[in-house]
DNA sequence: CTACGGTGTGTGGTCCTACCACACAAGCTA
DNA sequence: TAGCTTGTGTGGTAGGACCACACACCGTAG
């Protein structure tokens, strides 16, 4: 066993027992490095992880903000594990897309009317309409939009991978809407498209939202000219040298 | 920017301007430092953390397993993940399980039959008639039954997220199966439900397969004792002191 | 000429030490 | 009393040293 993993097996126990939760400080990298019986290095190399994973938060100083302490940041991990893999086109966008489909329908079906993610979503769909900063900023609420739906069906899980997902293949996106022939018509579309799926949600139609939600995204990526349906959607499409770093 | 983030952004860089791909080995972390203009030890919690993720894989020695070489193991980032962020009890084993059932319906919906991954599938149910080695040998196969189903639906991010789902959840589920009345029944009818359902994806009948595998999972947890469906199974299960590590 | 064995070289793995920037807290000073 | 200085502990970074490993090369013995 390499032994900066002393780190992450040792806050395994920890947590395991009890004795540490999230929101507890870890012992200073000096101290935990005595403690295992390990060099400062490799106890910093195991934070590093854990900290790559979304498990801690690292702070220099001192006060509220200094130290190491556990946090629960699942989606950081998913992040950029995700980006990296899509760059690496070891994950085609495809499969992305059409994990993205699966949860979100799964999202807006299960989302609880009184979710308070959903006031969220509607301040954001207010927005898109009062800012007209073109698609990057369109896009940016729109993933908003998409993960507090997600956050209303109460799975943090998914929540998790719905925004790590976007993510994933926003540059993707980006060069789609680049393409668009008018994206005055389109966005008002999709505002339409996310004021109606907001609605079903909000009055307990769950199966009508998610049917909305996919032909919401379908629609959205056939119009952006990738063909008929998500699958088909081009599998090395980040990885054409030249491209845009994703 | 942190300084061990230099070599993921560089790497990143790299990938999407084709100049890296998978199966490429990356300069020794000596002169990667001097090329950065970082020091080793940064280099080296920068590579730390794209192992952690699943992106690269190191070495020692000479030869083709020595060097840092460019992997394509997303699994692993969602494996270690997920197994910290369910023992820290921010990520409920109830989402987890709920996850888990729509992926997997989703799966076996949407395998291809003539998939080469369901012939090893069914050697797995072979396997899990002849040897009949407890609760614990079984569930490694059933686990690995059900992440080929996955593999054989062709979607590598889906199979990933199951297999690591399985394992974050593996402990519990072993908890589970010791509490069990009649572990020889429980087991025979699993193996039945296994049939049935490689039965229907082979012959195409999706949606069937997806409903029998719904029922294969939720039957397991009604009979474990979790309650009726799987949203109610315990929330913080994982968490009580003196439990086994996970 | 062939087969064996030592050695060279480059790899990641680990450790140690030193120094830096930061942020708060305590104490001194005007 | 208000403000500044200093102290202390934190993570962040750098550089150097040594180790174990695994292959490739080359000299030597047969």
């Amino acid at each position: 066993m390499r032994t900066h993993q002393a780190v992450s097996a040792w806050l395994e126990q920890e947590l395991a027992a009890g004795r540490l939760a999230i929101g507890s400080r870890l012992p200073g990298e000096r101290a935990m490095a005595e403690q295992l019986g390990i060099s400062r290095a490799s106890v910093r190399e195991g934070t590093r992880v854990l900290e790559a994973l979304g498990v801690v938060r690292a702070g220099v100083g001192s006060g509220p903000q200094a130290g190491t302490v556990i946090t629960g940041n699942p989606a950081l991990a998913l992040d950029s594990a995700l980006r990296l893999h899509v760059a690496s086109a070891h994950l085609p966008v495809r499969d992305v897309v059409e994990t993205r489909l699966l949860l979100e329908t799964w999202a807006a079906a299960h989302a609880s009317p009184d979710s308070p993610a959903l006031a969220r979503a509607a301040l954001l769909l207010d927005e898109m309409d009062r800012h007209d900063d073109g698609p990057d900023g369109f896009l940016e609420r729109d993933s908003l939009f998409h993960v507090a739906l997600a956050e209303a069906a109460g799975n943090v899980l998914i929540g998790a991978m719905m925004g790590s997902l976007r993510g994933s293949i926003a540059a993707y996106t980006q060069r789609l809407t680049a393409g668009l022939p008018d994206w005055g018509a389109t966005s008002d579309r999709l505002r339409r498209e996310h004021r109606a799926i907001l609605e079903a949600v909000l009055s307990g139609r769950g199966g009508t939202a998610a049917e909305l939600v996919r032909s919401h995204i379908e629609g959205f990526y056939r119009e952006a000219g990738v063909a008929q349906d998500a699958s088909a959607s081009p599998r090395q499409a980040t990885l054409s040298p030249g491209m845009p770093e994703i």
